[in-house]
DNA sequence: CCGTTGACTCTTT
DNA sequence: AAAAGAGCCAACG
């Protein structure tokens, strides 16, 4: 384990495919800790918001969430991957993407 | 080491 | 539906 949390946070969120989306909740419980709050965190340092995929990243409850660069671009980009947004919410039942195999990363 | 903060989440009003 | 409370944990000063 010599990967700091952040970088096993975007290690993580680079498995989620272009069109689909995850939550917090999501990685925190993928890496194995209740830690929701320090993703967001680590989500807000993030190095490059656009080369990491940290715009895939929504709340459990299916809102956006927030996001660096500002919410209504978070929106746009999430838009211009194919997923639909309603009232700033989008559809997890549809879109959610599961992680599988999240041991050694 | 302790207290605060935060792109959170779940439960209870 | 909307708000409040409690719980979680890494990072920082």
């Amino acid at each position: 384990m010599t990967l700091s949390f952040n970088k096993r946070c975007y290690k993580l969120l680079k498995k989620v495919p272009r069109g689909k989306v995850t939550t917090y909740g999501a990685i925190a419980k993928a890496l194995k800790t209740k830690a929701y709050r320090a993703v967001g965190n680590a989500m807000n340092k993030n190095p490059f918001p656009l080369k990491v995929p940290c715009h895939r990243v929504i709340k459990s409850n299916g809102e956006i969430g927030d996001f660096s660069l500002g919410i209504e671009n978070k929106i746009r980009i999430l838009k211009r991957e194919g997923i639909k947004i309603k009232n700033r919410k989008v559809d997890i039942s549809k879109y959610g993407h599961y992680f599988q195999n999240t041991q050694n990363l």
